[in-house]
RNA sequence: GGAGGAGUGGCCGAGCGGUUUAAGGCGGCGGUCUUGAAAACCGUUGUGCUGCAAGGUACCGGGGGUUCGAAUCCCUCCUCCUCCGCCA
């Protein structure tokens, strides 16, 4: 959520920035007047409320007099200023929602450094680390690998879900256990609290996360739409301390989470509709960062060698993007993609991914913190949130089936991974 | 699921229609004392919105209502606690 200030104090600025998302001059424009038409409106109620209390005073000193005659009079005289402020209150609330309202459509303003485009194409790439193998056979796909192996069975997944979910089975779930418990462990090596937070939330907190209303339609809710079931545990994350007010030296705050993550995927049919790449529930470990706004740009560079770590421990070659203006996600001022090669396709993909909110989410969620620095003007602020996969585990195991396949059709297991999964190779 | 009880400032806790501009304590900050620190003592210390400022205004779990006036009374929702029932 944008601080409806600085529409007012520098439109310019916003918008410009949000041009650059191709939000329409007439949509910040909408908000602009939407941001007067409540400023205006308060500051009438506001003074209609201190007449009142004022003759509230006057009132007090009248009852202690006991005079009743001029009680009943002075009551009469006040129905007129009672009413008028109810109706301005009534004026300036429908202006302070409607304008709540629309602020939830906007999304987090692109930081300088990124890249203006519409689409992935236009994505920078930064650096590549690891070289992609070179097979002296035609490697084959993970699922082609896994279904051989008897570790994965789509059919199975079909007869009870439908499309899009599998069953892991034997090494497939054993490797899925393995892959969830050494990046958890790595990010506890980097400083990550683990967490083990609820796989359904409530609709404000699906808010708090940005993920609604943008996002309403694309996940799994219970029928009686109480509760969603997260597409991410970033959304738990990003709860933990919803309207609290921390300490500075309380930052920066890192947490890492390992849950099953839960998408419709309804812009995607016909999409990755193989394998494992795109499913309706996979597993994710994800890290989470709280942080001060001047800290939140080298957190963001943190979070994407903490997430690169893992696939170099695990010998996987990937590249790392810059998204454009186009490819930015909603709450995001800039995010890093971390893809990893894939020897069946023949190109990087989406392994991870890395963004620094600034104070969008913890606007949403009111989570600030008091500095400490210059304490006597001690004005509060808000923290920035920053997300990153580390790693998206289904996604994983494509990678290190295909890039570790043997020409006999058996895998090789990493080192790292040898001791969580307890053999060096599947066959 | 049923019956009770409770939610107050960073934290604990008093208040139960109009000096509440929310007592008191803890914590924080500043000071006195001290070689330094601790202890003790003195002072100070909530958040948001609005305004160039002075100021104004709101906030006692959320929302609504009664009243000239609500932390205080009523309704409703949420959360926690106790007891009963059911249950992995």
């Amino acid at each position: 959520m944008l601080d409806h200030r600085l529409l007012l104090e520098h439109p310019d600025e916003i918008k410009h920035a949000l041009q650059r998302r191709s939000i329409a001059i007439s949509t910040i424009d909408a908000l602009i007047e939407s941001a007067e038409l409540r400023r205006r409106s308060l500051q009438k109620a506001e003074s209609l409320r201190a007449q009142m209390n004022e003759a509230s005073d006057r009132m007090k000193a009248l009852a202690a007099s006991g005079d009743q005659a001029a009680m009943t009079q002075a009551r009469d005289s006040l129905k007129d200023l009672k009413n008028a402020i109810k109706e301005a209150d009534f004026q300036s609330q429908e202006h302070e929602t409607a304008l709540q309202k629309e602020l939830l459509t906007i999304p987090n303003i692109p930081h300088a450094s990124v890249p203006d485009g519409h689409d992935e194409s236009q994505n920078r790439i930064e650096r590549h680390i690891g070289t992609p193998r070179t097979f002296e056979f035609e490697p084959k796909a993970h699922f082609d690998i896994g279904e051989a192996l008897g570790m994965m069975s789509f059919e199975q997944g079909a007869k009870m879900s439908g499309a899009r979910f599998v069953v892991l089975r034997h090494w497939g779930a054993r490797l899925e256990r393995a892959l969830g418990q050494f990046m958890l462990d790595s990010a506890s090596n980097f400083g990550y609290t683990e967490i083990a937070p609820p796989l359904l939330v409530r609709s404000d907190a699906m808010q708090n996360a940005g993920q609604y209303p943008k996002f309403i339609g694309e996940s799994f809710e219970t029928l009686d739409r109480e509760y969603t079931l997260i597409p991410t545990s970033e959304v738990p994350l990003a709860n933990l301390h919803s309207g609290d007010l921390l300490s500075e030296d309380q930052l920066p705050l890192r947490y890492t989470a390992y849950t099953p993550c839960f998408r419709r995927e309804a812009g995607a049919a016909g999409r990755d509709t193989r394998g494992l790449i795109r499913l309706h529930q996979f597993s994710k470990v994800e890290l989470f960062s709280y942080t001060t706004p001047d800290k939140s740009m080298d957190e963001l560079e943190r979070l994407v060698s903490n997430a690169g770590s893992i696939l170099e421990d695990l010998g996987l070659p990937y590249r790392v993007v810059s998204l454009c203006t186009g490819d930015l996600s909603f709450t995001s001022t800039k995010t890093y993609d971390l893809e990893v090669w894939l020897p069946s396709v023949k190109a990087y993909r989406e392994i991870s991914s890395c963004s620094n909110c600034t104070d969008y989410q913890a606007r949403r969620s009111s989570i600030r913190y008091r500095p400490l620095a210059d304490a006597s003007k001690s004005k509060t602020q808000f923290v920035h949130s920053l997300n990153g996969s580390a790693l998206a585990v289904g996604r994983t195991m494509v990678a290190l089936i295909e890039n570790y396949q043997q020409a006999d059709g058996s895998i090789q297991i990493p080192d790292v991974l040898v001791k969580y999964l307890g053999t060096d190779r599947i066959a």
